[in-house]
DNA sequence: TCTGGCACTCTGTGTTCCCGAGTGCCAAGT
DNA sequence: ACTTGGCACTCGGGAACACAGAGTGCCAGA
């Protein structure tokens, strides 16, 4: 059905295409691969890749275009990831080494990846779940109110405001405060619901309601929006790249937090890669875009996940070379903090 | 020099070309603005206008077009700021009320004010040397090391992690933290400088070393990027207009904080409106764009600014009514949490 | 199965042409 | 001293048109 040499077509079809971003046609690519073999030749497979609709022409007697299908075939098959440049590894490292907390680990990464593959980089911050408390504090603001702050081992900080029933002198919530971080310190934070479920019932009558209401807080906190939080940028990268669609669809789904989380897939495994190609995406202001995206986490947990997102006549195996790598480097340097 | 006649035909070429963007000719005017004269009257006085620049024609024979000089005048002089319907203001308390925190708070307020005005929103985080330490926390993460967290009252959390020179006890951080917080509570962030400059004199020998390493790093927080952080949205409103410099050099200017940060301007007091016409910006990528920004705070503290940014060809009146608004409703909120 | 040749089909580009909106100026009117 | 109608002039932008070039499909021959 699909011989070697048809391959060998396709994948040079789609290398032409993305570099020079016009529909190409059988003598250019005699030209520049040497496939061996005449133009009319390359015009039977392209008639035969078109037929089963790897390529397509936007009119007749133009060159072929490779559609998603075909993108797809050449990221699965015919593609190698090309690992970055010593040079580019060490900018990734130094650029990323600097960074004090995680807010500003986020936004290095998201200027590091749109930079190197000059797209749109998208990047979620570690998903609270799959983290564990590092430490609960509970600071009193007034005699009613006291603000609930969640460090996780990643780093991340939550924190709330809790208005509660009753007066509370600061020695009980200092009690309190050591009560909690007691049982919750090193908890996974997808075991806390049940940790802290029988926690009122353990203290003096007098202290239960206060608690409550604090642990619902807290509760809240953990299923909340924030649980997925990200930042993209390097948007100015879509300037130049004309989108099918127009790039205000691709801005549109930017500022729309749920669809970006969705497109940056569920979890396939630490350092896998996902790459949804144009009509695969489950979002149709998305029409001409993909998206490659991969997981990151320190150690073997994979936390969140991070990605670029860019026309579907994009270099895949640059671009999948520089998410893998940076999503390695971000897991590295959580690790460490 | 200018009569009222000719005020009013710059007022009308204004409203015209916002409305229509398209350059706009005597006759048209004459037709649409009662203006009691004939369009050859009218070429007179645009002829007078353009010769002292207040409008352009793009080419011979077309028609006028403001200039940046003619939009500020029409500012200045001609416009009236235009207050927000009833069901904007609704839809500002109900849509601000329900932030939990401060990221919320900007959050929404970016969104709010992109939905608004239709152009791109620009909110700054409220100042950290113009709020006040609420509490300042330090957290031990393991011998040695620490996280230090310092909460404003304006709902503020910053945090760093400190690496110690030497093992710490818990009790000596916990004795740490009490002093830190007996002379550093409601001390205005500018002060703390001053305020802790001989602190480890103060405590026992053995404990300044590690006293001084967190204190630096505090400094640090107080002075470094943290200082001035912003967000924007509503870039998908950019996608309609067109720039004439094309909108990759506003999208970059966006995602350069610095930029962003003196597009804001410096402060003229509350709720005054600053507005940066065109070639009145100091960043040459933003030709063909306006900012209308104002500050905002609680009480009568200016605590930081916010804005929109959009085409030069923009409705003033209204987006100056929005943003104004915008800016009120933000500091009631902040003074009440 | 590949190849060269050939007729055919488009798109994009350049040219020309013309319409119309808009202007500037002038002379006449109030 | 303004204002007004008239008039000639200027361009930009769109429509019509032709044309070159790239690319295709198909066929007959190696």
């Amino acid at each position: 059905m699909l011989d070697d040499r048809k391959l060998a077509v396709l994948r040079a079809i789609v290398e032409d295409y993305v570099s020079t971003n016009e529909p190409v046609g059988s003598k250019a690519l005699a030209d520049r691969h040497n496939l061996g073999v005449s133009p009319a030749t390359i015009r039977n497979d392209m008639a035969a890749l078109e037929e089963q609709g790897y390529i397509a022409q936007p009119h007749t007697s133009a060159g072929r275009v490779p559609t998603d299908k075909g993108y797809r075939l050449f990221v699965d098959r015919l593609s190698q990831i090309k690992p970055l440049s010593s040079a580019e590894r060490r900018a990734i490292e130094t650029f990323l080494a600097g960074a004090v907390d995680l807010d500003e680990i986020v936004m290095r990464t998201v200027r590091l990846l749109a930079q190197l593959t000059r797209q749109v980089a998208v990047v979620q911050y570690p998903s609270l779940t799959r983290s564990s408390v590092r430490h609960v504090e509970i600071v009193p603001l007034s005699d009613r109110r006291v603000m609930l702050v969640l460090i996780t081992n990643t780093g991340r900080v939550e924190q709330r405001v809790v208005d509660l029933p009753e007066d509370v002198a600061d020695d009980r919530i200092a009690n309190l405060r050591g009560v909690l971080n007691g049982c919750l310190d090193g908890c996974g934070l997808s075991n806390v619901p049940d940790t802290i479920a029988d926690l009122p019932e353990r203290l003096p009558q007098e202290d239960r309601q206060v608690a409550a209401t604090i642990l619902s807080v807290l509760l809240e906190t953990l299923v909340e929006r924030h649980e997925e939080k990200i930042a993209f940028g390097g948007t100015a990268n879509l300037a130049g790249a004309d989108f099918s669609v127009g790039l205000r669809g691709v801005l549109e789904a930017l500022e729309e937090q749920v669809v970006l989380i969705r497109l940056l897939g569920e979890t396939h495994g630490m350092s896998e890669l996902t790459v949804r190609i144009g009509s695969e995406n489950p979002y149709s202001g998305l029409r001409g875009t993909s998206i490659v995206a991969a997981g990151y986490g320190s150690g073997d947990r994979e936390l969140a996940r991070l990605g670029v997102l860019g026309p579907t006549r994009m270099d895949y195996p640059v671009t999948m070379g520089a998410v893998r790598a940076v999503a390695r480097y971000v897991g590295q340097i959580l690790a460490g903090s």
